[in-house]
DNA sequence: TATTGTTATACTCTATAACTATA
DNA sequence: TATAGTTATAGAGTATAACAATA
């Protein structure tokens, strides 16, 4: 079952081999080739999520967005300090509730969007390059039905760090 | 081609559904579950990783090991230490070159490396519950494959944080 | 002088809790 | 008083560089 253990003296070692397994290995290697990607756009990976799910869904407040995401409030405000003065993201306080800040996504922040998008197709490709067709429609197929099995949701990245 | 994605009113977002994020997302998510099964054994999945790395190479060096997992030789002190005070791992001077040490598991830490194993196992049954045996078949071998293109190792973990 | 393991230090990221302003 | 956002602080985890022992 083991692809190249060679001889393994420890009879009671776990089974490195299991899906499980696999999955967190290709994952956190998929996670950090991203990493790289968006770095080269000044972009950490939670940044590029975090625009992506404002675009997807505007106008909703920082605690909102926390709620969804699964994190701290008071993390939110420096993901989004970075973007805003950036000029990608912009706060706009709420006429009836003064409390809140909802958020949308700048014209310059729908452009590097757009550039995101690219990337984030080359990464795909980099990361399930030598698969054929069958082989790479299989593997999103079996995916997706598990991410529904889990209940991931499209946007919403579990541990919403290290990666989108 | 995106699942549950309702109206998205950004034309300009990058896709979500790619293989690449869902492994990543699934990735995180199984690394986030045996991250809270090893530390019902008092371990962090780093420490789990390099028990069994230890347990599958035998004798070899601080510095051999550092150079496999990717990490500086200066981490390996802290997570070898643990280790050693807990009696799982044990250091022993080299007598040729007293500059290295030799790093052994104990009984004791093949115990708990048996107690890994049976707990890999669950992890495993519980990442892919709901699948059935032909689906589970086909991801298991996809996933071999895309481990074998990407040049993973079997014990070696990218990143080597966060999960074994 | 080069190398192994160690220590000291700093940096990044995240979470918790206290604070303000609005309600 | 309760809630949204913010700030202050502390903690975990990791990497870099200096250090001591051995070769």
């Amino acid at each position: 079952m083991e692809p190249a253990a060679a001889a393994c003296p420890a009879d009671g070692a776990p089974p490195e081999g299991t899906s499980a397994y696999l999955l967190s290995q290709l994952g956190a290697l998929s996670a950090r080739l991203f990493a790289d990607r968006v770095a080269a756009l000044d972009l950490t990976p939670p940044q590029a999520g975090l625009l992506r799910l404002v675009a997807a869904q505007p106008g909703r407040s920082q605690q909102a967005l926390a709620t969804q995401l699964g994190t701290p409030p008071s993390r939110m405000v420096g993901l989004i300090d970075g973007l805003e003065a950036r000029g990608l993201l912009a706060r706009r306080r709420n006429t009836d509730d003064r409390r809140l800040s909802s958020l949308h996504v700048t014209a310059d922040g729908m452009a590097l969007l757009a550039e995101l998008g690219g990337l984030a197709v080359a990464h795909d490709g980099e990361v399930s390059a030598g698969l054929d067709d069958t082989e790479r429609e299989q593997l999103h197929a079996l995916l997706v039905r598990l991410a529904e099995l889990r209940g991931l949701r499209p946007g919403v990245h579990p541990g919403f760090r290290g990666s989108c």
